[in-house]
RNA sequence: GGGGCCGUGGUGCAGCCUGGUUAACACGCCGGCCUGUCAAGCCGGAGAUCGCGGGUUCAACUCCCGUCGGCCCCGCCA
């Protein structure tokens, strides 16, 4: 016989059905004469009995059954009776009374405990993930990957896109991260590198005429991880031909809506717009968690004519801020705490951090001497101090002061619990198209190359580079960065303009970009796009922490696989045609390298 | 590249600071009892020399150094 059902689907509509089930031996509960199996598959799992009064052969099978064995049973679906049923289970209200059970596979004891939130550590689980991904959360995480893919690929195709692929071995590119690099056997000497995103190629598909492109693509960028960074990650990548930021923002909320439909978060959502000087003003960051309500305050006019020399210097320079931050219930702390917010800001970039404590009525602070009450009630009403609060000052340049104090205030927020709930999507948009960078003593893209600036900006590229605002946005949920992108430049003059401005002469750029800036002579439609993190998507619908809860594989923080034992060596024919010989400091005493398989 | 935390039966942890008994406990596993359990229950049992290497010491799970691995964070990355 056939299987009939999966497990989780059997339900009360089958009752007084004969059914066939395959699936995992999960909770087995041996009574002497009864016994009951939760029988597990993907779609969940069913209570299975085994009566030897009824069916003793069947019986006798699984009193040898064991967990994880892969076992079919076919039998009746049965009402419980009412004191039996277990409401707290989906199909608590039948379960399946066994006629015969067949062993179709033996397991051996899995090393942890197949169970809902499991116990075992992360790297064993990622050692042995095929068992792992058992478990019901990483199945339901999978389930609900697929199904917000499938929806984008459908919204997408509804609104007219072609899902085209680009390559995976392509060349390196400047900029950016570090990129993951192949190398040929047919040039030798010579590299492919994998795409940190498809970013050229869908430029190129534009001036190619096709319009509406997206894909959802694999990139890979070999920078150090994080719980929301994998080496190997996905984008929803998207891109448009006669568009404006507005357009490609407009297809990108009808396309979040879509996902948060799917995923069962029901209601309006509101997308807000923040431009980048306000939410650093605002909040300290440029993807502010807009679920923490406080806001940090301006209060350099406060300190211009004030005793407190530092910061009457620090504000009377032009540039400068210094921004206030009310921590509730910030009066009540101690010394100690407030030294360990200072070590986080200076972390952070400030040079040290200002705190007033207001309890009844009377104000505490080792700088309470230098300001004088007005100046300190001053502070309190333009904060919004209450009696209890603290009043937490950096004094710098506008956007060291503002970011510092976000570290503080995202800090804050998660230790004192100002998080509220919901879904807050914010779009953050006039960023500065370029910044400074010590590294490459220029400037850089802060988005990427291709980004066009602001119209009326344009002139100041040559006069005011860091002024250029970019006409770029991110996408932002609950202060994580879903995703961003920018209209591109399509004109070749501009193009070369944007380069100049980053120290990037007409050589080198025709070196490096040679094929894209040819490709803007030969007619390309104005045109502009967005990539969204399609992992940190499913992650967030998910309500989960970490990206490796919703990637079948994923990779550890030192970007191994631990099942699959990669990366590995190669061995010496394979350096050979690859014409590489491989320069490894080995250690005395060192452990020797693993067999590998 | 830097900082922090962790590594003890199959699994999760206690012990380590204040070196010295049979390395505790829970889950799992094995056996027994049990016909309405659903994280089944009760009884019994097996199972670890403490990530690896070195050092200190009469003696190291415990102290020191190194190393490997995992997680979190900064730098990096969009």
């Amino acid at each position: 016989m056939k299987r009939t059902h999966r497990c989780g689907e059997v339900s009360k509509q089958h009752v007084g059905e004969e059914v066939c089930l395959q699936g995992w031996v999960w909770h087995r509960r041996d009574m002497g004469g009864l016994i009951f199996i939760d029988l597990r598959d993907r779609a969940g799992f069913v209570q299975c009995v085994f009566d030897p009064s009824r069916a003793p052969d069947s019986h006798a099978v699984a009193h040898e059954w064991r967990s994880e064995y892969v076992v079919q049973i076919e039998g009746k679906v049965v009402e419980r009776t009412p004191e039996n049923v277990n409401p707290n289970l989906p199909n608590g209200d039948i379960e399946v009374q066994v006629l015969s059970g067949e062993l179709l596979a033996l397991a051996e004891t899995p090393s942890f405990v197949i169970e809902e939130d499991s116990r075992a550590s992360e790297d064993l689980r990622l050692k042995q993930r095929f068992l792992d991904l058992r478990r019901p959360p990483l199945q339901r995480a999978l389930r609900l990957r697929h199904e917000l893919g499938l929806a984008a690929r459908n919204l997408l195709d509804e609104h007219g896109f072609y899902e085209i692929e680009t390559p995976m071995l392509t060349r390196s590119t400047p900029e950016g991260a570090r990129d993951y690099l192949v190398p040929s056997r047919i040039h030798p000497g010579k590299f492919y590198a994998l795409p940190q995103s498809p970013q050229l190629f869908k430029q190129l598909l534009m001036i190619s005429g096709y319009d509406r492109y997206f894909q959802i693509a694999r990139c890979f960028r070999d920078e150090d991880l994080r719980s929301d960074r994998q080496p190997e990650f996905t984008q929803i990548d998207i891109e448009m031909s006669f568009v404006t930021a507005a357009d490609v923002r407009q297809v990108t909320e009808t396309l979040v809506e879509r996902l948060l439909e799917v995923s069962g978060h029901s209601g309006q959502v509101r997308f807000g717009e923040l431009s980048f000087p306000e939410a650093i003003d605002r909040y300290g960051s440029d993807r502010p968690d807009l679920r923490i309500r406080q806001e940090l305050c301006d209060v350099t006019e406060a300190f211009v004519d004030s005793g407190f020399r530092a910061f009457a210097q620090a504000a009377a320079l032009e540039g400068n801020a210094i921004k206030a931050l009310r921590v509730p219930g910030g009066g009540a702390w101690g010394r100690t705490r407030f030294d360990k917010l200072t070590d986080e800001a200076k972390k952070a970039g400030a040079k040290g951090l200002v705190w007033i404590k207001l309890n009844d009525g009377a104000f505490t602070s080792p700088v309470a001497k230098f300001l004088g009450d007005a100046a300190l009630q001053d502070l309190a009403t333009r904060t919004g101090a209450l009696d209890g609060d603290a009043i937490l000052l950096v004094a710098d340049e506008w956007e060291v002061a503002a970011t510092s104090l976000g570290v503080l205030r995202s800090q804050l927020a998660a230790s004192e619990g100002w998080i509220g709930d919901g879904m807050q999507f914010v779009w953050v948009t006039e960023f500065p198209l370029l910044k400074r960078s010590d590294e490459h003593g220029r400037y850089v893209a802060r988005h990427h190359p291709f980004t066009n600036p602001v119209p009326e900006d344009l002139d100041l590229l040559e006069q005011d580079p860091l002024a250029v605002r970019a006409q770029s946005y991110d996408l932002v949920l609950n202060g994580v960065e879903l995703g961003g992108g920018s209209i591109r430049i399509h004109r070749a003059d501009v193009q070369e303009r944007v380069f100049r401005a980053m120290g990037i002469e007409a050589q080198e750029a025709s070196e490096k970009f040679g094929f894209l800036l040819r490709a803007l002579t030969f007619g390309a439609p104005p045109h502009g796009g967005i990539a969204l993190g399609f992992d940190r998507i499913v992650m967030m619908m998910a309500g989960l922490k970490s990206l490796r809860d919703v990637i079948a594989f994923p990779k550890t923080t030192s970007a191994a696989d631990l099942m699959m034992e990669a990366p590995g060596d190669a061995t010496p024919d394979q350096l050979e045609d690859l014409h590489i010989a491989v320069r490894v400091q080995t250690e005395v005493g060192a452990d020797p390298p693993d067999e590998g398989v």
